[in-house]
DNA sequence: CTTCTTAGTTCAAGACTTGATTGAACTAGA
DNA sequence: TCTAGTTCAATCAAGTCTTGAACTAAGAAG
């Protein structure tokens, strides 16, 4: 309770403004009306703030709906032009940066495949500059006129709200421990910053634009080398969205099994990370070597060997292991993802990561029964799985949301409030 | 987004009250001056709304303290006696009814032990309602003048926004399956009444008064016959509290475990809660009877055993069962919490229940060790595992808490804000 | 007894929302 | 073509709120 609640009149205004900027941001209402209505707020104030953020760019009139024997609605529209964001993804194999218009239309993209398995963070943080760089350079505004950088990493981030430029980062897949990347990051950027989980952002991302739009909880779960997963609360009328981030690999669901890089022992990792399901089959007697190097292409391969036995009924003895690693994925997914929901209570379940992608479309109805047998029924009959809708430049997406959500929430105030 | 913001400038003046108010409550400042400096609200306004607070009866002027030489400052305290809360608990064993003034002092109490396994809804809706005559006729005010009633259930709350006299309840453990307890209820009580889980009642109880004073994300784990858990999060300076019932009991963490009355498979409760503690024990070879009859005392006999063999060294073989059975029970608690830890990364773990009482302080340091060695390190590091500090009516002082806080976030209004 | 310091109050100024009123733009029907 | 009716949007006076500044209250220090 320490910090302060600044409460005067003309906040009060700022409050208003984010209300309908966000409505209209979202999609939900086109005319002046129908935002009132939507809002509770007065047909006058309406008009006022609207004139306001027609002022300052950010809202345009776009053409006129024919109402029902009146005077047309003028129907307003966010302002694709008003400013650019960027979003950035750094994972365990590449690093992606994305240049998007803040409402978050993809304009350039520059990805950069990472070898080494240990990435200095320090060369990372090089990376990132010079992928912002290039795709500010390519099309778009100068460097200094974006309105945010999101940057998503594949680990915890520990912010401290008082030092911004403190935020740390703990990433074991990266084998980063307390890596200021902030720090490292802002002196190169002159826009706000903003840090925060991968599976945080996917689920910001799948509860704007994808799978999990009018979830009023949405858990998203990141399925790539690691298992992560989010736990997304979009913004209440009072407050703003709260979300969570969740170490979910690293639960444990066998106690006493395999160990685990962590540390433990019979982490949900060690069962659904990508690497462990291929170390599985591969340790099966009769499994086939794959064709594919990377771990991507092993694991479509996988998954592309099930469906064999249908066509051609010879093959049904080497399918074996194929349907021993992929059982054996089902049950230990399913039980992770019953976890989430009887831990959460959640109203949608979204899977997605690239891993998740390649799975899911196969998998997903034996998952789904598997949930169903592992969950309370109450809380199984308020919920949804699902596959992600966004492609692989989702996280990015996310983490381009992430200063979006910050203009939104400010009303559209450039400079951050204090 | 659907639901409406209304913010006019009449709803400020209610914020900043409630902001207040809280203030007081909490018993954070004490001078009209400190609360100014708190708030971040100027001086003028912080008396205007004390001098509302002070003659709406809330609030009361206590002495004065000398001040480095200057006027001495007017102490504001929470008037005790400006109305009164009735906290339920109903639990498998016995349904208690507290009648607390509005600081959460238990003004009266009446205890009713429940025998029948079945606790038929409709009876225990009768044995609440009596109860709560009793209590206010003992010592107090008339049932409606009660600012209102807090029920806690040990199992799900189906709130229903629109319909609150539709709200479910869904206790497994008492067979309970969507009961209408509030429908039940609201017909013999005129106050606002609140159903909410115990774990989460428990947990905004050991929020405010107990072991997790101070913490901005608390776990607190309900342990008696089943296994509960609650996400605390105080309200931010922008929104209200947010919290998250946990069907922690019901999490797997044994594939393919023993089966649980849930129907699932190696559920944690079939680990930790009590019977099943009690069970194990009894099945291991060389365990003696126990001389208590209910669940409880057999709990702490168990537990009493385990010191015996450092005073008396020839008893050790006799005690082997015990330790064994112990031993597991820590590693499946220490596993059970620190899937929490990775899951939610709180800053604070509450061990509480009447189960959490016995065992907590003999199992305290071999679990937190069990914890630490299956958490990952950066979150372990922000986060404390305590016992809870409430006694035995921490259920019901919960409860309690639930008509309060309303009362706090409407900033004192008796009647609640449409 | 005067001066200094801190606590709390009063008051005019400024900002905001609102309900009512007015104007704008279009449909329907004679 | 013209008029009545309907819906959308802007304008304005009224009322409420917070705030900064000036001011009063109450005790300590010298």
């Amino acid at each position: 309770m320490t910090p302060l609640a600044q409460q005067t009149t003309r906040d009060l205004r700022w409050r208003n403004r984010s209300d309908l900027l966000t409505r209209l941001y979202l999609g939900e209402s086109t005319g002046r009306n129908d935002l009132a209505r939507a809002s509770g707020l007065s047909p006058a104030t309406v008009s006022n703030v609207v004139s306001d953020l027609i002022g300052d760019g950010l809202v345009a009139e776009a053409g006129s709906v024919s109402s029902a024997g009146g005077r047309p609605r003028a129907l307003l529209r966010v302002r694709p032009d008003f400013g650019h964001v960027v979003g950035v993804d750094i994972a365990e194999t590449r690093i992606r940066v994305g240049l998007f218009d803040w409402t978050l239309r993809l304009v350039a993209e520059e990805v950069y495949p990472v070898t080494a398995t240990r990435l200095d963070p320090r060369r990372v943080a090089r990376t990132v500059l010079a992928g912002i760089a290039r795709v500010t350079a390519v099309a778009g505004p100068a460097a200094d006129q974006l309105l945010g950088v999101g940057v998503a990493v594949p680990g915890a981030v520990q912010a401290d709200a008082a030092t911004p430029e403190r935020t740390l980062v703990h990433a074991p897949t990266l084998d980063w421990s307390s890596v200021p990347l902030a720090d490292m990051l802002r002196r190169g950027i002159a826009a706000p910053l903003h840090i925060d989980n991968g599976a945080m952002a996917l689920g910001q991302a799948e509860t704007w634009r994808g799978a999990a739009r009018g979830a009023e909880r949405a858990v998203t779960v990141l399925l790539g080398v690691g298992a992560g997963a989010a736990l997304t609360m979009p913004a209440q009328p009072g407050g703003r969205a709260r979300s969570i981030t969740i170490e979910w690999g690293h639960t444990v669901i066998e106690v006493g099994g395999h160990p685990c890089r962590c540390g433990s022992r019979g982490c949900l990792e060690t069962f659904i990370g990508a690497e462990a399901i291929l170390r599985r089959y591969r340790d099966l007697p009769g499994s086939e070597p794959f064709t594919g190097q990377g771990t991507e292409d092993q694991l479509a391969e996988l998954v592309g060997r099930r469906h064999t036995p249908d066509s051609s009924p010879g093959t049904e003895a080497v399918a074996q292991p194929v349907e021993q690693a992929l059982d054996s994925l089902v049950s230990h997914l399913g039980i992770g993802i019953a976890n989430l929901v009887n831990l959460l209570g959640p109203d949608r379940v979204v899977l997605s990561g690239w891993a998740g992608a390649t799975l899911g479309p196969v998998l997903l109805p034996a998952v789904r029964e598997t949930v169903r047998r592992h969950t309370l029924p109450y809380l199984h009959g308020r919920t949804r799985i699902e596959q992600g809708e966004l492609g692989s430049e989702a996280v990015a997406l996310g983490a381009a949301t992430l200063p979006v959500a910050r203009l939104l929430a400010d009303g559209g105030r450039t400079t951050p409030s204090p």
